[in-house]
DNA sequence: GTCTATAGAAGGATAGAC
DNA sequence: GTCTATCCTTCTATAGAC
């Protein structure tokens, strides 16, 4: 492959990005991402033969780059606080990068469940669980976490992280009625939320 | 309007429905409409002259049917508690129901944002934030919640909530991995989210 | 490798009979 | 009110020249 080749279909596969983000595989059209490319439609099937194939390459781009940003949570070194500390920090602030990632992922999922089925072909789920329930043995004893609640627990903290940018539509219609910045909204979670979830942790008083 | 006439107008509202539900505005046909409806195209028109006004249709009333059960949140005459463990009881009940909601409500204001401003143009949220405020002064005030973290508290109530089912693909592929039950994993969810919330509202040893 | 032109199919919408 | 037939546009995809 040339430098030019490499050129064209890298300028493809980003304008590619970009509509899908925003159109969604649905509302794409072959025509907005030569447009944005600066090249003809008969070249994006040169380089990708049909848009399924250029969808799927950009889809696993993409939901490769989310999925990774979880992998801290299962290989870092750290205390079950810090390692909280530290996802919603860096979580968030990639995402404040990226904000169109998350609603483009679910959507897509939803619509197409078998898509994230082959993301995870070679992921042992129950592995990394096993790895995290290990990690963290002491902590989630003090803390009256039992094995079956541990799911609760990753789903709440991702749900903390994640349903801003799934929902922004709706947080930034409500926000810019009440004089609140999306962002620095987003940078009062990193903070609010880890204490959240560590208070939670920590106060022994209720439930169970 | 005969009787005959809303049979069929009610037929082609639920198949749309259901096809728009599944396949969102830009996947969703015409011709799969009228083929769950049981009718042809040209009634389609008929009734609701073209497929957006048909989509608009759909989309108002369920995003009324979603949007309205958030309501008890304001006028409930309950303590902050109580309020948090019915509406969590209570939503997630809902969304069990209607598990498709919520993505579709999403993905369709992030597609286009006008269409949650149209639905909230009748609603004073200020007000709405402010009576809330009031309902609860001295419970929020006992929690040390000041009043530019209301809504970071509700966000992350609405999140723990919502989010399962907004990325309900994820978590059904990621849960049948561990043999979790997605609905096993919400009946439990109702209780563990209200007492993880109080918890961390009951925590004073923390943050701030 | 890149372009123009066009095939071929699909989808939304309408005309007109009943 | 409901149907069949069809128009017209849009979109993906390909053929073929350069």
């Amino acid at each position: 492959m040339t430098e030019t080749d490499k050129q064209t279909e890298e300028r493809i596969f980003d304008a590619a990005t970009d509509v899908f983000l925003d159109k969604g595989m649905d509302g794409a059209r072959m025509q907005d991402i030569a447009n944005r490319a600066n090249i003809n439609k008969a070249l994006l099937h040169y380089y990708y033969r049909t848009k399924d194939k250029l969808f799927e390459a950009v889809f696993e781009k993409i939901a490769g780059k989310v999925f990774s940003r979880f992998a801290p949570i299962f290989d870092e070194n750290l205390s079950l606080e810090d390692k909280i500390r530290f996802f919603f920090n860096e979580h968030i602030s990639f995402l404040q990068n990226n904000p169109r990632l998350p609603a483009f992922i679910l959507n897509e999922i939803n619509r197409n469940p078998a898509r994230f089925r082959k993301l995870m072909n070679n992921i042992d789920i129950n592995k990394l669980w096993i790895m995290l329930e290990k990690q963290h043995k002491e902590e989630l004893a003090a803390y009256n976490i039992s094995r079956d609640m541990i799911p609760q627990l990753m789903t709440t903290i991702a749900s903390m992280s994640v349903f801003p940018f799934a929902a922004r539509g709706i947080f930034e219609g409500i926000f810019e009625r009440i004089d609140l910045d999306f962002n620095d909204y987003l940078d009062d979670r990193k903070k609010f939320a880890a204490d959240f979830v560590i208070k939670a942790l920590k106060n022994r008083e209720i439930g169970e």
